[in-house]
DNA sequence: TTTTTGACCGAAATCGATTTCGAAAAACTT
DNA sequence: AAGTTTTTCGAAATCGATTTCGGTCAAAAA
């Protein structure tokens, strides 16, 4: 039972295939009766022309790709969630990948959208990324590429990012605010622009209030997680490092600290004040609740 | 900057384009001498059959298409890795769509996804789901359908779902070898297969152990969200209700319980046991820990 | 009445691959 | 040496749409 096809349709009409295509794209030399009778007829039978086949003249798909560095992550969780309302609104379809933090993954999933004719990729770096040639072949092919989250500043091309000094500086000044004096930061990997960038606001807001800044309260987590809470926290204890206030890197990374500090009997928020970042919709059932930067 | 194609392999290594395809599609009349000469000269300039146009032919896109029901809800986001990871293996894009627990979305996406030539559509149906035929459609184009947690048994295809009664048994079991003996159930909506499988589990295991089963001990969280773990949590206390365990639909019930508990400095568990579905990652990082069934 | 214009539609080329079929060349039989 | 088979490759059709271009016919202009 194979779908029905313009020359399907030319033939019952008895009109020629060229005329239908040039009614369904609005071509103006086709006359408003003979028009109507091949809408009409098109809708009945609920005729779409096949996307695949119209590629090959067009060169446009009404695809999307977009690259994700990981997966089970509610920040990238919600972004897929958004570009595919959104996509669906336009008729776009949407192919995902995950490069799972790799760059030869990224690499593939590049060439294979690429080889797939997707109209643009939309990509969030892993944090390795440090070539760009399979970035620009991107554009080399005259396809549209976006990149979200972590970015590269020497490709020219749209980009979406939040301002993370600013957010970190809110986040870090709002637990000065709470009363806390010697705030410690659990940070990101060195070189990830956005680590560097939360890093650069919380220095900001101690230095606004006159707070001296003390690199042993710095702590790094390279991959932002839950254990790098958890043993960085542990650490603290051990070193016998003196605190009130912690700003962690990510909420996960917040959480996993929360829950040492509940191991030792740490009170929250009156002995430490916790602020996290990014608003994973798990938040808002710890008890008490962490804050958080949405 | 156009991609190279098929005709220019076959000009530069004055063979006919026919030549080239037949080398790549390993058919057996071409001299092992030009096919060694064409496959370097292929993989030199990194050359790929341009998909779209290959469908034409072959009427195979090497695309699948997977539609959750939701998004930013771990089990259908591991689901999502897990297709991606395989499909990525074999070179397959996926195409992902979220119905948003919509009928009419879930049918406007498989018809989508049709006219994308998709070679198989992955899904699960949302709860209000009640007609077939946009399900049958897929099988009529001659697509491979394959449904997973949410399911039809009308329909004829291959299906993945978990034993959720055996699996509520154990949680339950788990709970009474712990020594509840007053045991609640936060159970799911009335209709769906999952929830009535899980009841049964929850009642199977009463029985087994001699525990008389009391209706007043079970409540219906109708999209088994956190905030309704938080309300029903609530019901009980000011219902007066006993008890010393919770078998929750979900993790995020549970926790939505969890939180209102601590709230009345209520003990975990040593007041109530806690036990909820689906191991949602963030789990662990709850103090206590939430138990919870993978 | 003849010519010109413009509206409308069909014939055919095209996109980039695959696949069938037939021809030429090579190898093998008698 | 003539006939037969096999190997190897090219010519052309094909997939389902889009798009260009030219032809027909009627209406308008001369």
């Amino acid at each position: 039972m194979s779908k029905i096809k313009l020359s399907d349709i030319a033939a019952t009409l008895k009109l020629y295939k060229a005329t239908i295509s040039k009614v369904l794209n609005s071509y103006p030399d086709v006359n408003s009766k003979t028009r109507e009778r091949v809408l009409q007829y098109v809708k009945k039978v609920g005729f779409e022309p096949d996307r695949n086949a119209s590629y090959l003249r067009t060169k446009e798909t009404n695809t999307v790709a977009l690259i994700l560095p990981e997966m089970n992550h509610d920040f990238f969780n919600s972004v897929l969630a958004g570009v595919l309302k959104r996509a669906q609104q336009s008729k776009y379809n949407v192919f995902v990948g995950c490069s799972q933090g790799s760059v030869e993954e990224e690499k593939k999933l590049i060439s294979q959208f690429l080889n797939q004719n997707v109209d643009a990729i939309l990509v969030a770096v892993t944090q390795q990324t440090n070539e760009f040639k399979h970035l620009e072949e991107v554009q080399k092919e005259g396809k549209l590429l976006v990149m979200f989250d972590k970015i590269e500043k020497i490709i020219d091309c749209p980009k979406i990012i939040i301002d993370d000094r600013k957010a970190a500086f809110d986040a870090t000044e709002h637990l000065i605010l709470k009363g806390c004096k010697k705030i410690l930061h659990f940070r990101g990997a060195y070189s990830p622009q956005i680590s560097i960038d939360r890093y650069l606001g919380y220095r900001d807001a101690l230095e606004k209030y006159d707070i001296a800044f003390d690199t042993s309260r710095v702590f790094v987590c390279e991959n932002a997680n839950g254990n790098e809470g958890y043993y960085n926290a542990k650490k603290v204890l051990d070193l016998g490092i003196e605190f009130d206030g912690l700003f962690a890197i990510s909420d996960l990374t917040a959480a996993g600290a929360i829950k040492l500090f509940k191991e030792h009997n740490i009170k929250i928020p009156e002995e430490v004040a916790v602020i996290g970042f990014s608003n994973w919709r798990f938040s808002q059932f710890y008890f008490p609740s962490i804050t958080t930067i949405d």
